[in-house]
RNA sequence: GCGCCCGUAGCUCAGUUGGAUAGAGCGGCGGACUUCUAAUCCGCGGGUCGGGGGUUCGAAUCCCUCCGGGCGCGCCA
């Protein structure tokens, strides 16, 4: 808002100083650093070599013109270091953040840059082969909160899990549990996880004992389903959609898929098998889409599943993976620009990888060698907000280090709990307000010009930042920039709490604080739901029945 | 060998679409509760932004190169 106001401010004062506007747009102005106002510019410095004069004196030819029409709220403009303009503002604008923000209610934050927009964004389909590992949870959960942003964006986002339910992996699982059925070994490259174990007791237990292993393997396949549906519903992610490979190979879709593309000529035969010519789109080499036994590739089945899913009405699609998937990107994009879909379709993100540690040292995960720590073992020790909120406390871009034992036992300072604690806290006001009787004014009637203290001004432009972040974040597939948002507001919003007592004889300042306390609260429960992470009304005390010392 | 990601405070990490004195949490030290919950707040200390070149008025950020770490490079999925 007041970021447009400056930014056209200054693009008039640069038309009437006979400036011409600066390479590309937006970015115009930006929050500048303390001391040097509250908003600032770089223009003049990017224009000085095109005009060829140096940087502060364009900047003061800008500022000459803005001195002529000074918008609303600036108190002065100053040009500081190698050409910044910078604003200084009244403390003004900041109320007009406090209305917007409660005009706006759940709607603050919300932007409109996908709008129109039918998103297909699939991620975790762990193979359905055994329970989600403990560094899956990382997909999870940004998976979830990625979906939130593009949401908040105005895209209609479905979420869906890929079930690889036709392949050798799930056979070789059949396999594994079979043979535990029957009191065996697992076969040489099959599962030897314990829960193979237990498993083939329930079956046996239920089943008795004439399964085949055609049954087992069935049963085992909907058991393995049935946990990974309660493990995202423990930490709470719900799928639109469950997809089933199956589904693809039963209805011809790949063979589908196969013929198109061979008549579309990007297909050849060599050395007994089909390959796809990913080359001609930008791939390093050609993929084999039918094998010498005639069998499709993933790649086929893939393809086949990634056209169903624009098929079904989606205009653009996202994967999540791990970046041990990366190979793969450039195969089935080239296929499915092949197939006639838009270049970069499917757009991948790629996360790094979790290391799982524990005890200090590094827990390697592998449900082949049974050594597995489940995203159910987690939750089992800490709660889901603490889970979620872990896994988004980095960038994707960068390997996590899960430490199980700090997760598991850090729970005083998990920053979790310390952002939670302000939402709680501007509830218990609330409730404390009710409880004295005290009158809430509408925010019309009340006076924000009382709201001068440096605590509360920097709630306000926390306040003010928080639409940009949450866009950048969505713009940027980049979850962890809200945690680090959110992070920040709680520091300052404690800080507040404690300089400044909300409810006071003062009627004038409780009824401005309760409003800000109230945008405060708006802001926060927003964020904190689009990382999936719950916005409680109360903390239960740490030290209840712990401090005997 | 080739490709992608990473290397920032003792530790874990933000900041990377070029901006002004590089930030936070944890850990260390020292303070603040007759108060709307101290799971809080305040102060102190802490840095060759992996090394070296380059581009630029300006580089943690862009380019080149080297070093170190992770992950890939199948007629596996």
């Amino acid at each position: 808002m007041i970021r447009e106001r400056l930014d056209h401010a200054l693009r008039d004062a640069m038309t009437a100083a006979g400036l011409p506007a600066p390479a590309g747009d937006g970015a115009l102005v930006e929050p500048a650093r303390k001391g040097f106002g509250d908003w600032g510019s770089n223009a003049a410095m990017r224009l000085a070599r095109d005009v060829g004069s140096p940087p502060r004196d364009v900047a003061q030819r800008i500022v000459a013109a803005l001195e002529r029409a000074r918008p609303d709220h600036v108190e002065r403009i100053t040009v500081d270091g190698p050409g910044f303009i910078n604003f200084h503002l009244a403390p003004t604008w900041l109320y007009d953040v406090l209305r917007e923000v409660v005009a706006s209610g759940d709607r603050y934050g919300r932007g409109q840059a996908y709008a129109g927009q039918r998103i297909n964004l699939e991620f975790v389909s762990a193979n359905p082969t055994g329970p989600l590992h403990a560094g899956g949870g990382r997909w999870v959960a940004v998976g979830d909160a990625i979906a939130n942003l593009l949401a908040s964006q105005g895209a209609e986002v479905h979420r869906e899990y890929y079930l690889n339910d036709a392949g050798a992996q799930l056979e070789t699982f059949g396999r594994s549990l079979y043979a535990r059925y029957r009191g065996e070994d697992p076969p040489e490259d099959g599962y030897r996880g314990q829960y193979l174990v237990d498993m083939a007791e329930r079956l046996r237990a239920e089943r008795g004992d004439d399964v085949t292993e055609d049954e087992a393997r069935e049963w085992g396949y909907h058991e393995v389903v049935r946990g990974l549906r309660e493990d995202l519903a423990r930490i709470g992610v719900r799928f639109d959609t469950w997809f089933s490979e199956r589904d693809l190979h039963e209805h011809g879709e790949v063979d589908d898929v196969l013929r198109e593309l061979a008549a579309r000529g990007h297909a050849f035969e060599d050395d007994g098998a089909v390959w796809l010519r990913s080359t001609a789109f930008g791939d390093s080499r050609d993929r084999v889409l039918v094998k010498g036994d005639g069998a499709p590739t993933y790649l086929a089945a893939d393809l086949a599943y990634h056209r169903d899913k624009f098929r079904r009405g989606w205009n653009h699609l996202v994967d999540i993976w791990g970046a041990d998937h990366h190979g793969q990107v450039k195969s089935l994009q080239s296929g499915m620009e092949a197939l006639g879909f838009p270049p970069n379709e499917p757009e991948v993100i790629l996360g790094q990888l979790v290391t799982l540690v524990s005890g200090g040292a590094v827990v390697r995960i592998s449900k082949r060698t049974g050594n597995i720590i489940t995203l159910a073992d987690i939750l089992d020790e800490v709660d889901p907000d603490v889970a979620r909120l872990t896994f988004l406390l980095q960038s994707i871009d960068s390997a996590q280090t899960f430490d199980l034992d700090v997760v598991t036992s850090q729970s005083m300072e998990n920053p979790v709990y310390y952002v939670q604690y302000a939402h709680a806290r501007i509830a218990s006001i609330g409730r404390k307000a009710a409880e004295l009787g005290v009158e809430r004014r509408p925010l019309d009637e009340v006076d924000l010009t009382v709201l001068v203290h440096e605590r509360e001004l920097d709630l306000l432009r926390a306040l003010a930042l928080y639409p940009d972040a949450v866009a950048e974040a969505a713009a940027l597939r980049a979850p962890h920039r809200v945690t680090a948002w959110v992070r920040d507001f709680a520091a300052r919003f404690h800080g507040f709490y404690r300089d400044c007592r909300v409810i006071s004889e003062d009627d004038a300042i409780t009824q401005a604080r309760l409003w800000l306390a109230e945008a405060a609260r708006i802001a926060l429960a927003d964020a904190l739901g689009l990382l999936g992470v719950h916005a409680p009304d109360e903390m239960s005390r740490l030290d209840e029945g712990d401090d005997g010392q």
